[in-house]
DNA sequence: TAATATCCCATGATATCCCATATTGTCCCA
DNA sequence: TGGGACAATATGGGATATCATGGGATATTA
């Protein structure tokens, strides 16, 4: 699956149009997204983003919850808010002005790579959750558990 | 997974180019890494880098944690601040601007290699960072417990 | 037919490729 | 064992391709 990462600052022209970064695109192509889908967050001020797969993967984990709990409910305003848009020739997609407004987006939107999808945010705003983010992590002396992938530890499958 | 020795000592160009170490790249090879990760270090202030497959597992073991938990956010900043770079015919990588500016290095980097993984220094530091570290090894009289291969280091010890 | 979105091309900045060279380390043979 | 040829590496600079971005022209749609 592709993987997003890095940030980039692009602008957005006045007839509301981004560039979507190279390596983006690249990690569309991969995944043979033929567009790209963005919603407003939850938590936070800014829109996510993503391909087909990883979209479906949230429509089947949705799917899997009890239809009518509240969770659900909630999910499915993710799917509701969500656009699906195209990619030009030149690399570049047209910025909902709805979505452009949530986030705070005015002339410059940075792209933010996130691994599985990535996020759009205003540079000052995404400045500060970067600082407070980091903060955070260092004081919690952020450790990551490496989920090992299929760790066999040798030829006898890691036992004895 | 690649091996990633000694230190070694190289020019930034002024277009912003290293020559990554001949004995890092064949590391890199030997696991298939068709570039090279970089981070700024939460901890010390260094880049930190390593081959694909160790970023892999990152971002693998980020979605598997709650999507929307605090901790999830924070370890996601590794990735909005990772590069992936590719290694050109020469063997060398492009040092973006940013990162070389976190770890204050200026026309020289010095590639230091940790193992699994390997870090980015401006010379100076670096050198005041092997002192304190050496300090630190004499005064606990620092041992080292080798691993075994086969251990599979789970809470059950390596059973059988 | 207005308003808006899509396509197409132009341009400057920047990264990538390609070649030249110096220096170092390695191998081979006397 | 010493010297010399050779190969690999690090590094510099110029040419070329890619990318982000702006603007005009053409297609869509309400």
């Amino acid at each position: 699956m592709a993987v997003f990462l890095s940030t980039f600052a692009n602008k957005v022209d006045k007839k509301g149009r981004v560039s979507v970064p190279a390596t983006f695109r690249a990690a569309l192509d991969q995944e043979r997204s033929s567009g790209i889908i963005l919603y407003p967050s939850f938590k936070l001020p800014c829109i996510e983003g993503c391909g087909d797969e990883r979209i479906e993967q949230i429509v089947e984990s949705i799917d899997a919850l009890d239809a009518f709990s509240e969770e659900a409910e909630n999910l499915q305003t993710i799917l509701a808010d969500s656009v699906r848009l195209s990619v030009d020739g030149d690399g570049r997609i047209m910025l909902p002005e709805a979505l452009a407004q949530f986030a705070g987006i005015g002339d410059t939107a940075m792209f933010v790579g996130l691994g599985r999808g990535f996020q759009l945010w205003e540079p000052s705003a995404f400045e500060s959750q970067r600082q407070a983010a980091r903060g955070r992590a260092r004081e919690s002396g952020a450790t990551l558990r490496i989920v090992k992938k299929d760790y066999t530890g040798g030829p006898d499958g890691g036992r004895r």
